[in-house]
DNA sequence: TCATATTATGAACCACCATTCTTAAAATGG
DNA sequence: CCATTTTAAGAATGGTGGTTCATAATATGA
């Protein structure tokens, strides 16, 4: 049953067309490189239309943010808090996340790329919520980690610790291959990042003799 | 025994002067929102003084990297290359790299935030060189993994993976140091770090013995 | 000290956008 | 079809900030 009349319907479709220009050109070039001008182009709309739909170009920039987030974390979340052992959630989250950055290049990169502008996100006001989104999604890989110390399944570490770590890694895989120019499966990274993660670097102590 | 004249030796601490006003601006504001006259002003220069030593405000920004980056990488390479056990090295280097940035929060609060804009970087002739310059970190590394896993100490895994895995997690400590409200110290981490990076966060199922 | 050369200065210039606003076009509906 | 309302457009506005440059300040050295 649609309660949207056709006209709403339509501005809704414009709204979603201006975001995924804006995606697009913002994670070409940049918060501060972009311009209102060029999302419109790229959108095929007027300058003045996409004032229309929001305020100013932070607001564009941060729902653009925002709304992807919300699209992950629902999904991530829904795993993280199912009922099976820590060690199988972690690695389903993993591999979620994986796909999804795998599917949403563009997106990776303003995500990323918020990451460094934290000065300024966070004075922000909706910049702040797209903070606080990542902070409770940490927070929440660490009850898992904790859970999985509970049962015995992981080494006593702190378990904020433990989440940092683990995103630092992923992280940082998502990043090498966003930079890197042939593109290859980000997903084929996972057994590798999970072996390193889980079992470390050092090679277990074989006392054989 | 100076060569410099008394002349040459002014100007190059003007030089310093505004490059160490240049980090505090840049750091606070970013590159984008921090003018050239707020770097002035901080320096206590004229806007047209600041012309004289850099031939743009990128010019200025990637200098300052650059010369930050050296004298990080001069360190962190010398112990690298030295003749010692692989997880000896690493674990110096990771002292290095903690205690350097809890000297220079400012610095890194830039540098991290060069990650976020690659496109942009990448491009542009100075970015590159920086750009270049953690490539060649990040292979460094990678080689003393190397050697890691052929005397034995390390786990086979993929030398080059290894070392982003260990980045990104250092790297994510160094970040949540950053915007943590409250100051602690950041080298108390590194055993942290370590024990996490080098025996992993599974409960050990004790292989064989 | 004074004439000259050198350097520093910050006001002015200009290009660049975010945002607004007038105008033109398209719906609406009688 | 026409009158009226609603919406889209993109030119005009205003503010900003990187860079330059004419001038003031300072140094030099005779």
């Amino acid at each position: 049953m649609d309660v949207m009349s056709r006209k709403e319907r339509e501005r809704l479709a414009h709204r979603s067309e201006i975001l995924r220009a804006a995606e697009k050109v913002f994670a070409l070039k940049g918060f501060f490189q972009t311009t209102m001008n060029e999302i419109a182009r790229t959108a095929e709309f007027g300058t003045g239309t996409l004032y229309k739909f929001f305020k100013s170009k932070e607001d564009l920039y941060f729902t653009l943010i925002d709304e992807k987030t919300d699209e992950i974390y629902t999904k991530v979340q829904a795993e993280l808090t199912r009922e099976a052992p820590a060690i199988e959630r972690i690695t389903n989250v993993l591999f979620f996340e994986l796909e999804f950055m795998e599917r949403n290049r563009d997106f990776f990169k303003i995500y990323t790329s918020e990451g460094g502008r934290f000065e300024w996100s966070i004075q922000n006001e909706c910049g702040k919520k797209v903070h606080e989104k990542m902070v409770r999604y940490i927070h929440l890989l660490a009850q898992v980690f904790q859970q999985g110390i509970d049962t015995g399944e992981l080494k006593s570490f702190n378990p904020l610790d433990l989440a940092h770590a683990f995103e630092g890694i992923v992280h940082s895989f998502i990043f090498e291959w966003l930079i890197h120019p042939e593109p290859y499966s980000l997903v084929s990274k996972a057994e590798t990042i999970l072996g390193i993660f889980l079992t470390g670097a050092k090679e277990g102590k074989e006392e054989i003799g």
